[in-house]
DNA sequence: TAGGCCATCTGGTCCT
DNA sequence: AGGACCAGATGGCCTA
């Protein structure tokens, strides 16, 4: 189900400014889409499955209509904080077209290219020493990533992120 | 018109 | 327990 109807360009600009706006239309196209999910599950395996998950949740029928919005809102403002976070991607890594914007595959694999690339230009330059790496262990990716982390540690993300990485 | 890309909803699972 | 994360489904928009 989709909610949007707006086109690709003026979604760039609703993403950041509009929600409010959407709202309204939402909640319309959010009936239509749970009138046609249950035609759906109407009759078939799901459905009991479905009802079985539901007859162990003591929520109400309301309650649960008002906590599924709420979850959607979250996964929303989750989704807008991953693209903020592509954009951020895409303004940083060089590229040739400028006049459109790179797609989400386009972005990540460019930035793997560019860090790639970075990171031979940086080993040539110090023609494979680079004395701060100097006796730390790990590989040289790693190395260089200590060093960012010394830069950006105070950063709330990057933290989050350590954590994640361990 | 088919295919690519995207936003959104959804239910399941993981994590705090 | 509740929020975060994830993957699948769905449908709209755009372009070749």
């Amino acid at each position: 189900m989709k909610t949007k109807t707006k086109g690709k360009k003026q979604r760039q600009t609703v993403d950041k400014e509009a929600f409010s706006e959407e709202s309204a239309m939402r909640k319309k196209e959010l009936a239509k889409c749970l009138r046609r999910r249950e035609r759906k599950n109407g009759g078939n395996k799901e459905s009991s499955k479905i009802t079985a998950a539901r007859a162990k949740c003591p929520w109400s029928t309301k309650d649960r209509h008002l906590r599924r919005l709420e979850s959607n809102e979250r996964e929303r403002q989750r989704m807008h904080k991953l693209n903020n976070a592509f954009q951020a991607l895409r303004e940083v890594i060089p590229h040739v077209r400028a006049e459109n914007k790179l797609s989400k595959i386009e972005t990540l694999t460019l930035a793997k290219n560019y860090i790639k690339s970075l990171t031979s230009i940086i080993l040539n330059m110090s023609n494979g020493h680079f004395p701060a790496a100097e006796g730390m262990g790990g590989t040289w990716g790693s190395k260089l990533y200590q060093h960012y982390q010394q830069q950006h540690g105070e950063d709330d993300h990057e933290e989050h992120l350590q954590k994640r990485a361990m």
